[in-house]
RNA sequence: GCUGGAAUCGUGUAGCGGCAAUCACGGAAGACUGUAAAUCUUCUGCCUUUCGGCUUCGUAGGUUCGAGUCCUACUUCCAGCA
């Protein structure tokens, strides 16, 4: 029974604040593995555009919750959920302490407050009820007494609720036992900074030819292109935008995730928020506590 | 210098004389448990919690019950001629 009591060091915060740099020199120093908690990572072949840590950066820390799946595979926060708890199992029983990393709120919180997850999706069901507009799926909701979502004109939610209805989600009010939960905070210039930066140096690295490269193995269609600078390179592929555009473009719409980010992390009251230098050192002081 | 056109909210625009005034972009806030870098909502002249009040469409006058819209002058900009 070697370190049960190991942590779950969940480091948080929007787009380009640094977490990934912060997670790997943590683990680096107290045996940690990193599982990045990311929407996007997760697909194999979308490298430069995703910011996904680059093996030369890992710095020799094992790194999970990359390449799980291809772009137009379905992937969700279920099986993130499966995936992860898994890992940190796995870690805590190799005596390490798990690092869960990321920006997408979702898959942070279907961790750290157990989500329980409804019913999955019927892909016949999906079907129909994609044909259905707005306007009918409402009328179908109030008819089979389905409360409606607080977004009501959100399509996706609408078929949510009506997939689930009767079968009710839950979670945890509080995080799960021996989480140390820290969310990075920036101020707006020093963040718009580091992201106008970010994507300047994508563009170096070529996101452009890997963009079209992935256009053509998986199609456009698929969601996970639509992740803010592949979308924009497409416009650009598709002659609606310059070459000049692309950075500014793509630097507004990181902007606009970064603050639906801090949206979503804003209410969970248990994240500590720290600049950079003060997590390091918060964690370091909890983590060192442990021996 | 002459002639013609244009000046509207951060930007680009809409606006047959009768609602602070269109739409897009940009901005802000928010929602979101099986696509979440997705998807969706609200706000975006000023004051006000709401009702509502106030001030606006280059500047100054004028016509009109009423002017972003018509007239005059001025300023600036663009195009054509020179």
């Amino acid at each position: 029974m070697i370190n049960k009591n190991k942590p779950l060091v969940v480091i948080v915060g929007p787009t380009a604040s640094g977490k990934t740099s912060l997670a790997i020199d943590l683990a680096k120093e107290f045996g940690g593995e990193i599982i990045c908690a990311d929407s996007r990572s997760v697909y194999k072949d979308m490298n430069i555009g995703t910011a996904k840590v680059a093996n030369a950066e890992m710095n020799g820390i094992p790194h999970w919750g990359l390449d799980l799946a291809s772009p137009g595979d379905y992937f969700n926060a279920f099986d993130f959920k499966n995936y992860a708890i898994n890992k940190i199992a796995e870690i805590r029983s190799r005596g390490n302490i798990p690092f869960l990393v990321g920006g997408t709120g979702l898959y942070v919180d279907a961790i750290i407050f157990d989500y329980q997850f409804s019913k999955g999706v019927d892909v016949d069901e999906r079907t129909t009820l994609e044909k259905m507009t707005i306007t009918e799926l409402q009328d179908y909701c109030r008819k089979n007494n389905i409360e409606l979502p607080e977004n009501n004109k959100n399509k996706r939610h609408l078929i949510r609720s009506i997939e689930t209805k009767d079968h009710p989600a839950a979670k945890k009010d509080k995080p799960i036992n021996n989480t140390i939960i820290v969310g990075l905070t920036t101020s707006k210039d020093e963040l718009l900074t580091r992201i106008e930066f970010r994507v300047e140096q994508m563009l170096k690295d070529g996101v452009v030819e890997e963009a079209i490269l992935l256009g053509k193995k998986y199609g456009w269609s698929s969601e996970a292109l639509k992740s803010d600078i592949y979308r924009v390179i497409k416009l650009y592929i598709d002659g609606v935008i310059k070459f000049d555009e692309i950075k500014t473009k793509t630097t507004i719409l990181d902007w606009r995730l970064s603050k639906r980010q801090m949206t979503w992390l804003r209410r969970n009251k248990f994240i500590k928020w720290f600049n950079i230098k003060q997590a390091k050192t918060y964690i370091y002081s909890q983590l060192a506590k442990l021996g």
